[in-house]
DNA sequence: CCTTGCCAATGACATAGGTCAATCCGGATG
DNA sequence: CATCCGGATTGACCTATGTCATTGGCAAGG
């Protein structure tokens, strides 16, 4: 418990909330440490997502595949983010999403009944749930703005300019997919672009 | 405060999680209540958002002005739905949503002030919400992946389906402006829907 | 070092949905 | 009542983005 493999969990929740030493050691104790290899997929459509991964290192995707087979990709979770399929998550039933490592990855887990237990004993952490949801809502909110108000181009705009750094570590797919286009018309606007 | 004014939202705290009577009348005795005639503006781009409302009755929509100065609406909040331009309200600097009046509409709101002092005093209600905002995400995240993957007949459905009451209640525009397509748009997909 | 396979680019074509203007209508207001 | 105004509908036309198929490149694995 005293290696600093958990390093940028704890500069997360000490970000957010003020904890003592010992609030910190029981929620480190909670977790599960796991690796991912490349294109590993951790959770499929119509499963339940039993975890809430911090991503110490690497990057999952998720994303849907619409009925005519296409992958949407929902979220991109680089180190230093929470993903999972929330919505299963908290309802506890089988989503409709995939997670996926899109490159080496190693995550801490947090499962829904150790999620329930620090919260019954450490009420404290509500908060740092609370205003990380809170956060995420908020750009969620703000995507879908931007979905129906800006062009392709001015999503993609936007993404280089709040996800500077994913924007090489991604392939053009990826970002088609994320700012909502088809890779060929991604590839179209890129040259349009000069 | 032994009216029955705010049973509603009485209703809605204790669907989610159990309060002692003291900590309900502490929370009821932070709001104001206010009233609001249709085509009342509430908040305007560029204004903070102080407040979360908590609609008694009538309805609340929040949407954007784009560059071009057509309206996307982001948020439909009838009686029984908290709303606020989140992102103003959590980072406490000035929002770009207007929030209006679509029908003579009551709420109650609670301010940033005395929500900061309704989760010191009584932490219970973090937890209140946490799950309130965990909801509102994923929705969030499922709209932003039914506007990639849906056409707009599909959404219109998915509409119908989530909020029967709604249908009615709102403007063939309205109902365009939220599932994101223009008016004219929608009313030839109707004709077309036979 | 040669497959194999996915990604990127691109041409030809298709379409969902947007734009703009005209008309009609019903409810609100003076 | 008469007026006014915004919503709904619709026609003609437009465009952003999708579809599909082809080609070339580059990276991983046997």
């Amino acid at each position: 418990m005293r290696d600093h493999t958990y390093h940028l969990l704890q500069e997360h929740i000490q970000k957010h909330i003020s904890v003592t030493p010992d609030e910190l050691s029981f929620f480190l104790m909670l977790l599960k440490r796991v690796t991912y290899h490349k294109n590993q997929v951790l959770l499929r459509e119509g499963e339940n997502c039993l975890n809430f991964a911090f991503i110490l290192s690497g990057c999952i995707k998720s994303y849907l595949i619409d009925k005519k087979g296409e992958e949407h990709i929902l979220t991109i979770a680089p180190e230093g983010w929470w993903v999972a399929d929330v919505k299963s998550f908290i309802t506890n039933e089988a989503g409709n999403l995939f997670l996926e490592a899109i490159e080496p990855t190693q995550a801490a887990l947090l499962s829904r009944a150790n999620q329930a237990l620090l919260l019954e004993k450490t009420p404290r952490f509500e908060r740092y749930f609370r205003v990380l949801t809170e956060r995420a809502f908020a750009m969620s909110q703000q995507r879908i703005l931007d979905a129906m108000s800006l062009t392709a181009s001015e999503r993609f705009d936007k993404f280089r300019l709040q996800y500077p750094s994913l924007t090489n570590r991604l392939t053009h797919r990826q970002i088609a997919s994320y700012i909502g286009v088809t890779p060929s018309f991604f590839s179209r606007m890129l040259k349009q672009r000069k």
